[in-house]
This record gives structure tokens, sequence and C-alpha cells, in this order.
DNA sequence: CCGTAATGGATAGTGGAAGTATCCAAAAAG
DNA sequence: CTTTTTGGATACTTCCACTATCCATTACGG
């Protein structure tokens, strides 16, 4: 197809998806002429991730194009490790402004103690962990141990849920891509979802009789 | 307190402060000469409150100033729906790109009988749902109603634990604030949470022996 | 007391991100 | 055989969140 077509199907407008062959976030079309080339259905699958990475999951242009670039290399993530592998394709969810304190640390260092997770506590994701601890505190809301315990272990279970629909993806090329899906989308349907659980629950607490 | 010192206690720039007063985050010092005006330590945390709203709950200037504009507002939110009314105050989950199809509606009303959640329809927040379950499926990796339920389930694990938090501050105007803090900073820290648990949870499942 | 620095407030300018618009000669379509 | 579309390059626009500058005052340090 051509990208008229393309822009047809997937309801981007033709100078934008001019602007991702630029950018390098889709590939080039076979060239067949001078000013002429043709695109497959791979394109358009590709441009329909770009859209849902970016449109709803939020990513910036540049990140969205390293992730969709470590997805493409061909380096042979270890089949033991490869979900694990898919998470550092992530991108950061901070945008590491504030700075922690070594209190922040600590505490977040205490909790991978008492859930016994298994990470290291110099990673970006730990240090990503102090940062939001920090802003709590700063902001006048301090998070305590209780909370942030009961925080884990609900994202806990959302990791479980997670790797679960990971797991039934079958084709070791697809896993990382469906990985990244899960988890960037995840990050904006566990918040939409979580609006909506808060709603209920509140009105659950007020006394209102669910179903009523 | 003058601006040097707030800038200085709060770690953001003169000029940013400035204008922030501009936009109406922060409201005038109290004016005490032509060109002298005096801060005191509401704004010190008003201004903390921005930075963590914006910075680290990615919010931008403008619905920020739309959230604090709600919570300063003195009209009497009914107690009884105190916490339910802080979710209206809350800003969209989603930018309300993508259009979702009667199929995604359909499936949304669907969970919502399943979990006995009390939730309008029409609601916002519904269609933020409708339109990221169509994300995923335009993607290509459509959610079954299994995973729709584990993550559902998930999030009300998350919504008590944040209404048990949010039940713990006392003083009715500080509900408000307390709520908006913990919802929006919640987002991000249930992302990083969520990271962590996720790579644990790999390595647990690849058969690394936990506290290895 | 006096020179330097800081202040409140207004107005203008910057830099990055994500597209849009325009142009062109060469196909393609009706 | 005229009109439209195409691939590709280059230039332009819009929005956002700040920064910079200016100015007539205070405030501060020696």
């Amino acid at each position: 197809m051509r990208i008229g077509e393309l822009s047809e199907r997937s309801g981007t407008p033709v100078p934008t998806i001019k602007y991702y062959l630029r950018e390098g976030l889709l590939p080039r079309g076979e060239r067949t002429g001078p000013n002429q080339a043709s695109y497959g259905e791979g394109h358009l699958h590709r441009l329909r991730l770009v859209r849902a990475l970016t449109d709803v999951g939020g990513l910036p242009i540049a990140t969205t194009r390293e992730i969709l670039a470590r997805v493409d290399s061909p380096d042979p993530p270890i089949t033991h490790e490869l979900l694990g592998h898919a998470m550092h394709v992530l991108p950061p969810a901070t945008k590491g402004v504030a700075t922690a304190e070594e209190e922040d640390h600590g505490r977040v260092r205490a909790l991978f103690e008492r859930r016994g997770w298994h990470v290291h506590p110099q990673s970006r994701a730990a240090a990503d962990l102090a940062e939001v601890v920090a802003t709590y505190r700063r902001a006048g809301r301090p998070l305590d141990d209780e909370a942030l315990d009961g925080y884990a272990a609900t994202m806990e279970q959302a990791a479980r849920v997670d790797l679960d629909v990971i797991g039934r993806v079958t084709g070791t090329d697809e896993i990382l891509e469906s990985a990244v899906v899960y988890s960037v989308l995840g990050d904006t349907l566990m918040a939409v979802l979580r609006r909506l659980a808060q709603a209920d629950e509140s009105a659950r607490r007020a006394g209102v009789v669910p179903g009523d």
C-alpha cells in the first residue's frame, strides 16, 4: 500500500506519518520508483503501536524511538531473563527532577527488605522510588511504612497479572513488544481503574449500599 | 519572608515563582510597600505542593491551577461525599485522543457489572477506560476479561489503601488537598512500584530463588 | 550614609516538542 | 491528458514552561 492508505487505515494524517518516517519511528517503505514506495501490514501495525504508546501511554517521541529500536534489535535476550530484560527497555517513570535524601533511600531499602524484593538498591527504579517518597514528604503528606507496604503489596498483585498476560503471548519475538505494550499502557490503565475504584470505595464507605 | 527566601527554601528559582504568581498558582504576598510584599509559611507549602504535582505528578500548569482553585474554594462539599467529590477535582487520566467503539463501551459496562462498581457508565472515567481498552485492542494486544478483572481487583485494593491513608488525615479542609496529593502522586508511585514488582516477579518466575 | 544587591511587577524572549505546510519532479488515477 | 497523489526535503507553526530584561523602589553591608 502507499502512504495514503496507511493514513486512512491508521487514522493518522499523512504529514504526521512523514514526520514519524523522518524521526525513525517507522521504517521507510520499499522503494519502487523515484517517488514511490510500498508499505505493508507491518508498517500499519507499527504505526498503530506508535500512536498507542504516544497518545495513550503518553511517551515522548524520542523515548518511543529508543524503545522501538530495542524491541527491533535482534540481539538475543536470554530466555531466562527475557521478561526482566523487557523492563530495561521501559522508560523511567519520573523525570528525575526532585532529589531524594538519604532518609528516603533508607526507607526504600527497608521496603525492599520487608517485601523480599530482589532489586538492586542502586538501580534506576529504586532511585525513582526514593524520589517519589521524597516528594510525598516535601508536599507535607509523608507516606508511612504501612501505606508503602500496602501499595507495594498491591503492585505485586498487578505484576502477577502482568506476567500472566504477557506469558500468554506465544512467539519469542512478540514477547518483547507485548511486554512493552502491556507495561506502558498498563500505567494508564491502572490510573483510570484506580480513579474508578476510588469512587466506588468512597461511596461504599459513605454507607451507600452497593447495587443500590 | 520575601521572594528570595521563598526561592531558597523551596528550591525554586525566583523567576519561576514570579511565573507561578502571574499564572495564579500561588497567591500574591501581602503588600507592604510599592515594591515589597511578604509571604508566609502557607505560600511555601503551596509552592512545594505545586512542584510536587507538576514535577512528579506530571500535571500541566493549567490543570494544576484548576485543581488548586477547587481545593481552595470554600463551597461546602457534603461530608458524606467529600472523598467522592475529591475525585471530581482530579485531572482526566487520558488526553481523549483515541475514540472507543461500542464494543469497548460494552466491555466496560460488563466489567462494572461483574465487580459491582457503583459508577455511572456515562461518566468521564468510564469513557477514559473504554478509550484505554480500545487502545490495547488497536495495538494488537487486546485485554481479555480475565486480565481486566485481575487489574480491576488490584485497583480495588489500591483504592482501599488510598482511602485508609486519606482517612487518617484530620481537619476537614485538609482532606481535599490530601486526597489530591495522594491521588496524583499515587499514579506515579504505582507506576514505579509496578516496575519494581514486575522485575521481582519476573526473576522469581525465572527460577531465581528469592533472597538468593 | 552610600553604593550594591534584591524586590515586585510588567513585558518580552527562549528552547524544546510535536507536528503542519510548502515545494518539487515523478508517478498514478480517472 | 489533466488532476491527484506520492516520496522526500526544508521551512514554518503552535503550545508550553520557563527565563531574561527592565524599572523604580526598598533593603543591606561596611
